[in-house]
DNA sequence: ATTCCGTTTATGTCTAGACTATATATAGGG
DNA sequence: CCCTATATATAGTCTAGACATAAACGGAAT
């Protein structure tokens, strides 16, 4: 009796992890489930949805909820900008501007990016550094047309990241993980052998349709990327 | 008038990503935006505890509700069995058993399971092909003090995976990703050159407390992993 | 000044009831 | 036998109102 949308949402989470209910089976409709905990539908109704959320169980309409034949597995990660990831583990931050300079638009960046012919591009590479060493390389593309204020931005001091955070800060994205190889250049920032296997991440971003920048950083030998669910 | 959830998620969304109400500042309270939109504070409530889980604003009691000075972004996986990966790509799915075997767990896998001293696990070392070319290696222990009937499941024809997830559906997870070095005996398995950066998964699973099963997750060279947010 | 405590305020949750949307089942017509 | 209306079951959403809970605030006692 009484019972909370999270009583309900943990006691069926408990029937199918149990194996109470089996994976495939339809289970009790909200009315009967409502009457069993003695509650209101709209609670019932906020479990299952939160179920339905983390890919526990399936509903339709009319057809009712069952417990997912096989469970969506999902692993949820935080991506924090490099600053924080390397003062939450407790290291001191810094940042150096390695190179800058406006080009014309590469080919795959403009393929990437969808940019017209001949756009010119901001292209940085930074360092970050976590308590001296060599942390994260970042190899940066920004598209001018969008974001013509980045000509006149001082990335000496601050990383573009934190800087496009601040200038537009809710954008869609596409990143994608990756192993490269260290060439010489990446192997004399990272203060790694050439050669050595590398974490890569690749992102890029978008607002309102238009690309504004695209991103490959590379960690340092060793790095792992966690996660739980 | 007559708003509906969704409606003021979007118009909450909109105003915040237009800049209309900048990171930081303190947005109207539930029952002011209810009078606004025209709709019952429930309404307003869902839409905002949606806008607080994708990480766009940080609400706290009586201190009410700000849009967050640098959102947090986040990435969402979706963790397939290799065969879906394979075949969703229109690929055809092959899967070979390459060794198998009971050991004693190695000192560093009992760490990473927390398993008792003497252990027994089950080792198997298998191959996944997409159209006959390599494309995953995998190389997973069982735990089998928890799953004792791994010892006598067959594995030559359906990998450790699937069987898994038919046994025990419901488990959480940490995975992590990172980049290695292809040895030679990998090399030889992804039928790829000796020191190939390659992408590497991990991921140690549990169930109501115990662990049960690690894996590790070799990608044939060039894999990337992507997804959008 | 500092600590403690009650007040206030915004969010968090629950309820009973209503209406909506959608997928399925069924019956009727060609 | 197939196609098409119609009925029906179930989830999805909204409402008005109530109470619960956490945290900020202000004043009182130390």
């Amino acid at each position: 009796m009484n019972a909370t949308y999270k009583d309900v949402k943990s006691d069926i989470l408990s029937k199918i992890t149990s194996g109470h209910w089996q994976p495939g089976s339809l289970i009790p409709n909200e009315i009967e489930l409502a009457e069993t905990y003695g509650c209101a539908r709209a609670t019932v109704n906020r479990a299952m949805r939160e179920l339905a959320d983390d890919g526990l169980i399936e509903r339709r309409r009319k057809a009712g909820t069952r417990v997912r034949a096989s469970p969506i597995r999902q692993a949820r990660f935080d991506i924090p900008l490099v600053r924080r990831e390397i003062e939450d583990k407790g290291a001191e931050y810094r940042y150096s501007l390695a190179s800058r300079s406006i080009e014309t638009a590469p080919d795959w960046l403009r393929t990437r990016l969808q940019l017209g012919q001949g756009a010119d591009a901001l292209h940085l590479v930074c360092m970050h550094y976590a308590d001296g060493d060599p942390f994260q390389h970042e190899d940066r593309w920004i598209n001018l047309e969008v974001l013509p204020q980045a000509r006149d931005a001082d990335f000496s001091q601050v990383g573009p990241n934190e800087w496009l955070v601040s200038t537009i800060p809710f954008s869609t994205a596409e990143i994608s993980f990756s192993a490269t190889l260290a060439d010489r250049a990446l192997a004399e920032y990272l203060a790694c052998d050439t050669g050595a296997p590398l974490f890569t991440v690749e992102r890029a971003t978008w607002f309102e349709g238009d690309a504004n920048t695209f991103v490959r950083l590379t960690y340092r030998p060793g790095h792992r990327m966690t996660t739980r669910y």
